[in-house]
DNA sequence: CTGGTATTTGCGTATTTTGCCAAATACCCC
DNA sequence: GGGGTATTTGGCAAAATACGCAAATACCAG
């Protein structure tokens, strides 16, 4: 359960689902996603970290860099369904709740 | 994409992963969910609050008591893949990286 | 309205997370 | 070896989370 719970909370920052979808398309390096990341390219690496030590991405040095990979792809099929749950799909949400 | 973290933040929680697994089968009410979480009844309340805020339960109010529901099942389907993320299926994952 | 049960909220504290800078490390090319 | 690029790590401060206790609130029953 706790570890079930780590995934959930590697996933829980908005720049690493930014992270995840720019690896959605395939592989990149440290440099390339922090283009698409806009943060220190230190605090980058970090984020790189938590998904990697959750499982979730794969690295592999070559040369020079570090390329990263989405280990389990299937993670992307989960925003149809976080999508409804934002949305409220379902049942009605009160919307006071969720400001 | 705020958003969408902050549904998986609120699922980054083991207590909140078990109020769910226990909403899986019906809906309950606090002091049911206080029995299965092992935590003070205030905190259980709050961790209820994260996941409504979230839009991942709904409460309803019933009398003296407070029910909790599964607002989107379909968040049990996450855990095949989350699970394939802890076991590495799918992918080798470098154990020394994951650690 | 009084007592009792169910739930939430205020508050203080301990812990974790985040993010930057600077320094360290790794690797390539010359 | 020396310089340059790519990435990670140490250290620190700010912000967010987690949690228990006690108090507040809501509601039912008598």
């Amino acid at each position: 359960m706790q570890a079930r719970a780590d995934v959930f909370k590697a996933l829980g920052h908005p720049s690493r689902l930014a992270i995840i979808d720019a690896l959605a398309s395939g592989e990149l390096c440290v440099l390339d996603l922090n283009k698409t990341v806009d943060a220190d390219m230190s605090t980058v690496s970090r984020h790189l970290a938590v998904l990697r030590n959750a499982g979730i991405l794969s690295s592999q040095k070559r040369g020079n860099q570090v390329f990263y990979k989405l280990e389990c792809p299937c993670i992307t099929t989960f925003y149809g369904c976080v999508e409804s749950v934002i949305n409220g799909t379902g049942q009605p949400i009160q919307l006071e709740d969720v400001k």
